[in-house]
DNA sequence: TAGTGGTCTAGACCACAAA
DNA sequence: TTGTGGTCTAGACCACTAA
């Protein structure tokens, strides 16, 4: 249901409501979506809204339309992580498996000097730290070590994000959506604390990932570092000429 | 002006006035355009019109729109760099390095099977295989193992390829050009012959990318792997919401 | 013919930037 | 305070598909 209340636009909230029926597999490819007519009724918004949050699926490849028949699930034929920004959880479900997280620290950080320049902050400036061992199929998969500008978003650190997702904290209570990150991609080995962690040989070969995402108005709020199994992710992407 | 009998919707004739103002130079990266009423009094449509064009522009990363401020034309700066079909040599230029290769296998093989699946051939349909040695800065960098369809491109490897780049050949002599590929990434230990032939130890992280490029009537010619030196090599993009 | 998505209008109120 | 783009509504008519 779409909150009236929420500072998030109802055309998003309704993106992010069908987004997750198609994403975690209660709709499948091929399905017909409720029509434009339906989801206006069901979810008492206008049809502009509606269309505007059709919009963004279509732009994402999520669905399709076809004038006179209705809107379908498509079929994935492609089109992946390394163009989108995707959360941990949907990623894991759009690869079949069931993802699961555990938190293994939250607290306040001081800004080590090399992610103080990359989020613009001064070296000092307090930062959170959430650091987590994402599991999919109830096996470790990655170690997810997130820095946010605590000033941004300050007492976030409250919740428990071992079910809910940081990204959505950040929209409802602080009115921050990522819209857009740069990336670097590396291989490294694994030392002998994220071996343990994710159950896997000293020097195993680990994807490395750090990402800086910036909100709507363009402040760089997010840093994070992931270190993914090599023996287990797989990154997909397309290029063209 | 819009017309209103054509059958083109006034959004896209809107769009296309709009789009040829800033591609012809008329308006330039940073000018400032008709504010959106501004354009609905001009055109005589009304603003969900005018926005749907704007929104069209803003999709292609033409423009760009600052509430309160108003709609500029974008920098051509980057964005659309997302992820280019890229050759070694001008990979590592751009890097600021100097590229050289070293040829360390050139034959035909039978396709074997996994690579047969993905080009969309019979396994042990015969193939072209070209290992080389990649260095920057004449130290080994990369080690890059591409297999060729030899039907689409019979005798090829009669040229020398440690200075000239393979696609040139291919679009040169075979009019095969290709313009897109897809490809999965990954983390993996450095095997003994892998390490020795880079001058790292053995079980050293390595970046592998596995590559499938196809012509532009999308036919599956080339597959190749790339194993990088995860302490030399980092992959740079970026991530749209 | 009935129902779908495609296009379009004329309003409205809001958050934000700049004067 | 004024003007910008951001969001939203409640209509309308159209072209197309399928029954």
């Amino acid at each position: 249901m779409i909150r009236r209340d929420s500072k998030v636009p109802f055309y998003h909230q309704l993106y992010e409501i069908l987004r997750h029926k198609i994403v975690r597999g209660e709709w499948h490819p091929g399905d017909i979506l409720p029509t434009e007519n339906d989801l206006l009724d069901t979810y008492r918004v206008s049809r502009s809204t509606v269309r505007q949050a059709l919009d963004a699926l279509v732009g994402e490849g999520l669905i399709y339309r076809q004038r006179g028949r209705g809107t379908f699930v498509a079929h994935p034929t492609v089109e992946q992580t390394l163009m989108r920004i995707v959360s941990f959880t949907d990623d894991m479900y759009q690869r079949g498996m069931k993802p699961s997280t555990e938190v293994l620290v939250s607290e306040l950080v001081p800004a080590p000097e090399d992610i103080a320049r990359q989020l613009d902050v001064e070296p000092g400036e307090e930062l959170t730290y959430l650091e987590r061992l994402r599991l999919a199929d109830d096996e470790p998969m990655s170690i997810e070590a997130s820095y946010l500008v605590h000033r941004y978003c300050p007492g976030i650190l409250n919740d428990d994000y071992s079910k809910k997702p940081l990204r959505l904290t950040l929209e409802e209570k602080y009115n921050i959506r990522l819209v857009y990150a740069k990336q670097t991609i590396r291989a490294v080995n694994a030392s002998r604390r994220l071996a343990g962690k994710l159950g896997i040989p000293v020097n195993a070969a680990l994807l490395a990932i750090e990402r800086v995402s910036y909100s709507k108005e363009n402040i760089p709020v997010e840093f994070i570092r992931f270190y993914h199994r090599g023996d287990r992710y797989l990154l997909y992407n397309e290029l063209r000429d």
